[in-house]
DNA sequence: ATAACTTGTGTAAACGTTTCCAGCTTGTGG
DNA sequence: CCACAAGCTGGAAACGTTTACACAAGTTAT
């Protein structure tokens, strides 16, 4: 019921104007001594908020970034805007959330919706931001916005880690512990830039090396049961002693799955997975994995854009890449000796399905 | 540089009033087929799209919700969320984040901000709802609001699952498998409702079966080892088999506290946690938990909250408890036989700690 | 034919701010 | 004593919408 009081309520009780008050309250312009105290004591009186909407219409800025990700199932995209909300909030700025749930046409309906709201800039991660109609859409918008994760080959403003490097690093990593014979399996190889680019940095670390080029499997990510996918590749493939995943969430997974499948991880098989997601250090067998600065990425990626709408100006094209780390972790052991996997009479463990 | 095209430029172009742009584009009030089609085309070569601020300004409806949590670190709450912004989505509702650290003085600021810019409702959790000065302002500013997880004694909004129940629940379990001497592992007791209910519920259960009653060991959330406090709580009550946790995140740390201390999960020492994350699932031992359907909770609250904005109403100062489930796990398995605890030799694994 | 609707359209006020501009006091230097 | 500056204050326009109201033209009922 409280009818919202305004700044004309505070300049009636402060027998004032309005100019008066918002001079006054924002500390802009002169006023005596006085008639500020009036104005303050009324204020407080009456419990004065400024109305964030009006200030926006007038100022045409809303102090209010976008965030875009594909989802909050994977904390990795939870960590990103942890960093992203501490440093829009240190420099004044609200996080207007949406979640596109990997879906092209989600991510531009989100994005207009965004835009509509006058946001001041955006922060996304797309499926692929080459193919992206809403990156085009933006520029075109003349909507400050800077890129996480993805890491296109055109110019564009991005915050991401050299992915191509890191898998590469993977690769060295697994070709020390003695395993030649490896696959990269990816959730959504097709629709995920930055899948692609470890898988070809993965290759080269390879390729380098002379080992065979590692076999590559495309799971579906929705299916949350992958021993199908990777009994009919391990069977196939039968000396493949590695795995390297393209993300944390689908190793953790796909370890499972090896699990029930009765392969131990990692005397039979090695999992490495990429992201660095907390909860992948505290699981047995801790994972392996390629560690991403998320939180910095996201308060560098906010900080950036917060610079370039501060300054008129749009975030500069091109991509800011952070140090990655790889970690060890239990899931990757050196390649079994010559020896073939067991046959799967273990006691295969029922994983439960969890409700992503 | 594209200044943005307002209705008044639309107006221009298909020569008719702002008034009949409104309209059509609204399709509120009438307009004959001739100047629909003008209006329609000079909107579509513009690329106009509607100024939410300038619409909200004067329809004094934002059409966006606040939701304040504690963190995005632990997974439940990106689960929540996930939840809350599906529905309000699906109901043309945007969503206006902040993360409070668990900080009592973080949540007023964070309320007060997300008033500021006119939210028309808010889900939040808080610390402690009933020591909260927020509740208190939301009420007074009579604000839609709805708390999440939190179980409030007084009468007020929320939804949640009856947390001294489940309790109750994972004490039975516990019992049934023989643990009589038992503790439960608080991050964050003295600031969490739902913890206090939790302990209750848990207390309540072994009083009933005429067990001793459960230690109680508060340990320091932030500091991510917990090797000295969980050493010292086991040798100080020697019998000890199980340990129930009030959150999941909690609990995987103290399983990763326990090996390094040489404990084996569950030979030595049983762990229940709470929440069913989804991750939690997935590790090695799995972890027994109670399941909080979570996205349910964000959407159903957000639902309500929606229906009482849209009715004018505020919601119902009463609780919802969703239904939870006993999830078992490979943490939790009966007492083991009347032997003392292996001497510590074993290799303890160092736990990485992760960076959250 | 007139009165009373109906239909389509435009004018203008409002929503809560900020800010330009003008005007009113004072005080100062000539 | 007057001009002028400096300090303080208020009026009013603007930001992009929606909507109450007025009005014109056409339709129908008397």
């Amino acid at each position: 019921m409280a009818a919202r009081v305004t700044i004309h309520d505070v300049a009636k009780r402060a027998a004032c104007s309005v100019a008066t008050v918002s001079r006054v309250l924002n500390g802009t312009g002169p006023a005596s001594a006085e008639v500020r105290a009036r104005v303050q004591d009324a204020a407080r009186d009456l419990g004065f908020r400024f109305n964030e909407i009006g200030r926006s219409l007038q100022s045409r800025r809303s102090r209010t970034l976008g965030i875009l990700v594909p989802t909050l199932s994977n904390p990795v995209f939870a960590a990103v805007i942890e960093g992203v909300q501490a440093t829009a909030r240190a420099r004044g700025y609200q996080l207007l959330l949406a979640c596109a749930n990997y879906d092209p046409e989600e991510e531009s309906e989100a994005v207009a919706t965004l835009l509509g709201k006058q946001v001041d800039g955006l922060l996304l991660t797309v499926s692929d931001a080459e193919a992206s109609a809403e990156v085009a859409q933006l520029s075109q918008e003349d909507l400050p916005f800077i890129l996480i994760f993805n890491q296109p080959r055109q110019p564009l403003p991005s915050v991401t880690v050299d992915n191509a490097a890191a898998a590469a690093a993977v690769g060295r990593r697994l070709l020390q512990a003695g395993h030649r014979e490896v696959a990269y399996v990816a959730g959504r190889f097709a629709s995920s830039d930055r899948s692609q680019h470890r898988y070809e940095g993965f290759c080269a670390a390879y390729g380098a090396a002379g080992a065979p080029a590692p076999s590559l499997l495309e799971v579906d990510y929705a299916a949350f049961d992958h021993r199908a996918a990777l009994a009919a590749l391990l069977t196939e493939r039968g000396g493949i002693t590695a795995l390297f995943c393209s993300n944390d969430m689908l190793a953790l997974a796909v370890i499972g799955a090896l699990r029930s499948l009765g392969r131990r991880v990692p005397q039979d098989v090695s999992v490495v997975g990429f992201d660095g997601i907390a909860v992948a250090a505290l699981t047995a067998p801790s994972l392996a994995t390629v560690a991403t600065p998320c939180p910095e990425m996201g308060s560098r990626a906010a900080e950036s854009l917060i610079d370039a709408i501060e300054a008129g100006e749009r975030p500069r094209a091109e991509t800011l890449l952070l140090p990655f780390e790889f970690r060890p972790g239990e899931s990757l052991a050196p390649r079994p000796a010559e020896n073939p996997p067991p046959a799967s009479g273990n006691t295969p463990v029922d994983v439960l399905s969890p409700t992503l």
